[in-house]
DNA sequence: AGCACGCCGACT
DNA sequence: GTCGGCGTGCTC
């Protein structure tokens, strides 16, 4: 990243006939800017940083932004060409956002001009202009109004729609709603005999309707953590908020919004992809009934990301609430940053730039100096550190609001007991009897599927994928089985492919198979499972949530999905199937994930004013870290794990880079890695650990591999990928090698 | 990454 | 004789 200069001015002064020579990122893999010349005869929009252009790039015609401008180019000017055109009046980057997309691009070792084209909407990478939120409608023209019935007898569908209209309010009806009722072919039809027209007008930002907003009496704990922040409100600070499960971090956040938004600043909220519901939503907008939020998602149209993004640029939207990349919102009176779930892995994206929405926050509320608030029940052990240290400031909220108790926890010592499809015998009988109180049960297992893979007892195979070190996964309902990793899946022969025996053991428990054994256990109890598999049709989730809450449903079985966000107040009764996957597992963070999914799926039960049992299923029921968590709590399981994180030298007494590198055939991912390590020159305070396989060697086909730079400051870590960038520049590398740097990975 | 050019094998 | 395989090289 070397190669792009250090921008310090936001604006050029137009026209600047010396400085003809313009520096654009270009959307490619190529880690460089390129210089294009400004024409002559240039008569378009006052030339500002953050702009996009478009630009001839060998042969295909690309948007570029512009970072810069000079006099002179490195480059022979008869290479140079000229910009084709100019696209924004207003840069479609904001300054804070401009430089933030800077910082990431340097921090992540990521090529700027791809960097920029992730962060800026489809719409706009592709060189729409930016434009505000627009509704389609369908309209009656005067000729449809007064069109004779009778003119329609043999289309009875397009007379329905002619009706339709005339029932509404301006004879106009949004196409949206329109479309659920009436099939395309009908609609276009009456558009062109001309008796509906459509009509497309600006869309009101969303405010909801309500005129007064809703709002609790804050407790003591709340209180002072409003006054804490709301004390240096106008400058950057981090607050760390540590609040169980139910203690009531949500008003605390709403409060301080609430505090920026009557001085007229922005409030950004970023949330853990799994927590963004209608219900988390709905809350704000009941909070905030005459300001206008608006929501960032994964499933949203391009126009519709497009609007949202111009009208948070043009400042007309006061909130904006969305997930990891909602971080790269142009918000020109940004006052305030919450991340809710701070400790959430969503927020670091796994794949092309590897950046953590959590950390990048906090660069933004840096510059600029505004407050940001990270918000968890289980913190990081990175942000506790952090707080330890100083560096952010500790508000704890201690207590549930209302009258809820914690729940109580027990271990079930899993050695030696016969479980039936993954249960223990004490944990059924216990279901049992909160079952015969009518309560509701919540059973917790990280796997979906039937069972984790499949084994011959004749001969020894086992179901394996063939494009990943996995083991297929049984799925009974499909009656095949599937690698989670790749999209393989093949039959469930009932016959071992290797000897033919029948002898095929379904091993270990998934949600179906404990699902299918709590149905025969207890036959006429209502039961939900809650799993991708299960709720991959739309809507369907949010039905079985109601279903729960209503009490349609009285055994929830469930991952990860159920783990999170959702409040249960007739659960009485958690079980946790399996915790020992985080005690003892080669990623070094297993542990802290495992502590901080248990809490939070405990935190499901005893919401109202029935107390919670927690159910523990482990083979390592003496296990010291999990009965420090237990015991002690979250805070003295967090000292236990940073105390084996600073003897191991983890983060965050140290820090990580990765780089990964995959081929197609086996080991020369590794024999490159290999040859990179050696040509590394010595850098002091730096480490260069490998390489070794990636934790799962084989996926999709490609053999992986990686190699680690530990460092105890940031400084020397950069050089040592400054370094291994440069070799790279030089060597040629295998062809079909893929490689990809991970800074401060979250699993290696 | 794209997208070209370029140089050798199986087809109308 | 051509269509097309993917090696190699370039993009201001």
């Amino acid at each position: 990243m070397a190669a792009f200069v250090k921008i310090t001015t936001l604006t050029i002064k137009m026209p600047c006939m010396q400085e003809r020579i313009l520096h654009i990122a270009i959307p490619t893999p190529l880690d460089q800017r390129f210089d294009y010349l400004l024409p002559y005869n240039y008569a378009g929009p006052a030339l500002t940083l953050g702009q996009r252009v478009r630009v001839p790039f060998g042969r295909r015609l690309l948007v570029g932004i512009l970072i810069g401008t000079s006099a002179h180019s490195d480059i022979a000017s008869n290479k140079l060409k000229p910009i084709l055109e100019v696209l924004d009046d207003e840069p479609v980057l904001c300054p804070a956002l401009f430089a933030l997309c800077q910082f990431a691009a340097t921090y992540y070792h990521y090529p700027l001009g791809e960097l920029f084209a992730l962060a800026l909407p489809r719409a706009l990478r592709q060189g729409k202009a930016c434009q505000p939120l627009t509704t389609t409608a369908y309209r009656l023209t005067h000729q449809g109004l007064t069109l004779a019935p009778a003119a329609l007898t043999r289309a009875p569908k397009q007379a329905a729609l002619l009706a339709l209209l005339r029932a509404q309010d301006n004879h106009t009806l949004d196409a949206r709603v329109l479309r659920q009722t009436t099939a395309a072919g009908v609609i276009t039809s009456c558009t062109n005999k001309g008796w509906i027209e459509k009509h497309e007008s600006l869309t009101p930002a969303t405010a909801t309707t309500a005129m007064t907003s809703t709002r609790v009496t804050l407790n003591t704990a709340q209180q002072y953590a409003c006054q804490r922040i709301q004390q240096v409100k106008d400058r950057f600070n981090i607050f760390l908020l540590h609040g169980i499960t139910g203690s009531g971090k949500t008003e605390v956040y709403l409060h301080c919004i609430e505090e920026q938004l009557s001085v007229g600043k922005q409030a950004l909220v970023l949330v853990p992809e799994i927590a963004l519901t209608p219900q988390t939503v709905a809350r704000f907008r009941a909070f905030f009934p005459t300001h206008t939020i608006e929501v960032l998602h994964s499933g949203l149209t391009d126009s519709a990301r497009l609007g949202i993004w111009c009208q948070c640029r043009a400042a007309t939207i006061a909130i904006v609430i969305g997930t990891r990349s909602a971080i790269f919102t142009p918000l020109p009176k940004l006052g305030i940053i919450i991340v809710d779930e701070e400790h959430d892995l969503s927020f670091k994206q796994q794949d092309s730039l590897r950046y953590c929405a959590r950390d990048l926050a906090i660069k933004r509320a840096k510059d600029a100096n505004i407050p940001i608030v990270l918000g968890s029940a289980t913190p990081s052990l990175e942000s506790y550190y952090q707080s330890q240290q100083g560096r952010y400031q500790y508000i704890s909220l201690p207590a549930r609001t209302g009258k809820a108790n914690p729940p109580t926890f027990s271990l079930i010592d899993l050695r030696q007991q016969p479980l039936i499809h993954g249960l223990a015998p004490r944990l059924i009988e216990a279901i049992g009897t909160h079952l015969q109180r009518a309560e509701q049960v919540l059973l917790f297992i990280n796997r979906r599927g039937f069972a984790p893979t499949v084994l011959c007892h004749s001969c020894g195979w086992v179901a394996h994928c063939p494009h990943c070190d996995a083991h297929l996964v049984k799925h009974h309902a499909k009656a095949r089985l599937q690698c989670h990793h790749c999209g393989f899946a093949c039959a469930d022969s009932p016959t071992c492919p290797d000897c033919a025996s029948s002898q095929l053991l379904a091993v270990g428990a998934g949600t179906e198979r404990v699902e299918q054994a709590l149905s025969e256990l207890f036959p006429h109890i209502p039961l939900i499972r809650i799993d991708k598999d299960s709720t991959k049709q739309k809507g369907s989730l949010s039905r079985f949530l109601a279903q729960i809450h209503t009490g349609g449903a009285q055994i929830l079985v469930g991952t990860q999905l159920l783990a999170k966000g959702h409040h249960f107040p007739n659960v009485t009764l958690v079980g946790i199937l399996n915790a020992d996957h985080g005690l003892y597992s080669c990623d070094f963070r297993a542990s802290e994930l495992m502590g901080q999914l248990l809490l939070q799926v405990a935190g499901r039960a005893g919401r109202a004013d029935k107390p919670g049992h927690v159910y523990i299923q482990t083979h390592h029921p003496d296990h010291p870290v999990l009965n420090c968590l237990l015991q002690q709590g979250y805070s003295a399981f967090a000292n236990l794990l940073l105390a084996e994180r600073q003897a191991a030298c983890l983060p965050p007494f140290s820090y990580l880079a990765l780089i990964h590198a995959e081929t197609k055939q086996a080991n020369q991912a590794m024999a490159f890695l290999q040859q990179l390590k050696r040509m590394l020159p010595a850098i002091a305070g730096l480490e260069c650990l490998g390489p070794a396989p990636a934790l799962m060697q084989k996926r999709q086909g490609y053999y992986r591999a990686q190699l680690l730079l530990q460092a105890q400051t940031r400084i020397p870590l950069h050089q040592g990928v400054d370094q291994i960038q440069k070799i790279l520049s030089e060597i040629k590398s295998p062809p079909g090698l893929r490689l990809g740097w991970d800074i401060d990975p979250k699993q290696c």
